[in-house]
DNA sequence: TATTAAATAGACAAGTCTGTCTGTTTTTAT
DNA sequence: ATAAAAACAGACAGACTTGTCTATTTAATA
């Protein structure tokens, strides 16, 4: 696996600090270009249309959030404290990107539903948490030896984090994600 | 109170369906215009630029969404059927608009952060929604003599119905909003 | 019916956008 | 050191964007 050039990195770099703040619509190539510090032919050797980057981009975001998510959550060590610490992620990064709510989220609402190649990336992010959630409630299972539905209690947990993390950006407070993992944590043994 | 010319409500009722369905940035004042079937000096005249349309249009969809609502919630008797009943208000919408999740949202995660007039009247939107549960938990609480602690039940099921209704856009698919609406069931006597 | 207001069609300016292409310079590898 | 690859700067085409403006036609009102 040959690794990425420097300047294909860079590109992925600020269109993902762009592509947040901005949006994909309103962050036009020249923008990436000058503030990457590249020239257009290398953007387009690379990407040979706007539309593949945001690809790439998503593609990239998702590998690297389940990966820091994972990170933090190996400091735990009980079940329910890991289900805990994800709230904890997800604040820790509100944080850092002035509650600017999800990444996939915002994309989801910007991007036309017809792109399909995008939309499937977003929804299989999406179950993804979801699966380890659920994972986690098994873990959680076993180790108190309280038995519970995990498919809902999963489902209630992730609908939980997601109404918060929608309202923190809209409040543009983090409150809204501290309450969920404090109502969270009343329905976890 | 003059009533709007029929040309501000055209263009009104193209903006609602085009914005929710395409996204504000992707629809353009030529297509407006076009779906409209009227003159770009009429445009003009009426919204001096684009981005009064979109504040005349939340403000609008606004106003519209919770005169709907409240009919829709006349019809049930009971405060907790009533609490039920904004889940099949907002299902029932989902299922005319092809799953693609909840119009304020959407508006917010397009729109910069610096457009403040428009942000603060989604805020004002989700916030009045919240209240309007909690109102009925009030009305719950004295029907049953079950006291609940109002706030944080309030706010547990509107994290749930916004979480839910992100994942009705993210999987296009009505059965998160069910879901939810079972388990906003489960929490109430 | 005459006058005023409102809506029409559509050209146009000035700027943006994506994507292509030319030619030069820098880096890498042999 | 030489040859090949990669990145550079930047002009350019063509299509879009918002917003203005002219000139004509339709509708409402006195």
């Amino acid at each position: 696996m040959s690794k990425p050039s420097a300047v294909k990195t860079r590109i992925l770099q600020v269109a993902s600090r762009l592509f947040y703040k901005q949006g994909y619509a309103l962050t036009g190539v020249n923008q990436l270009i000058e503030e990457a510090a590249i020239a257009k032919a290398s953007f387009y050797k690379y990407f040979p249309a706007k539309s593949d980057l945001l690809y790439a981009y998503v593609l990239e975001k998702d590998k690297a959030w389940f990966a820091a998510l994972e990170e933090k959550l190996s400091l735990q060590k009980t079940a329910k404290d890991k289900i805990l610490g994800i709230f904890d992620f997800r604040l820790e990064r509100q944080d850092e990107q002035d509650y600017g709510g999800c990444a996939f989220v915002k994309l989801s609402a910007e991007i036309s539903a017809d792109d399909q190649a995008v939309s499937e990336l977003i929804r299989q992010h999406k179950v993804r948490l979801q699966n380890r959630i659920v994972d986690l409630l098994g873990q959680h299972e076993v180790a108190t030896g309280v038995s519970v539905h995990k498919e809902v209690l999963g489902q209630t947990i992730y609908f939980l984090m997601e109404g918060a993390t929608v309202d923190v950006r809209i409040k543009k407070k983090r409150d809204s994600l501290v309450q969920a993992k404090k109502i969270v944590g009343t329905l976890l043994y």
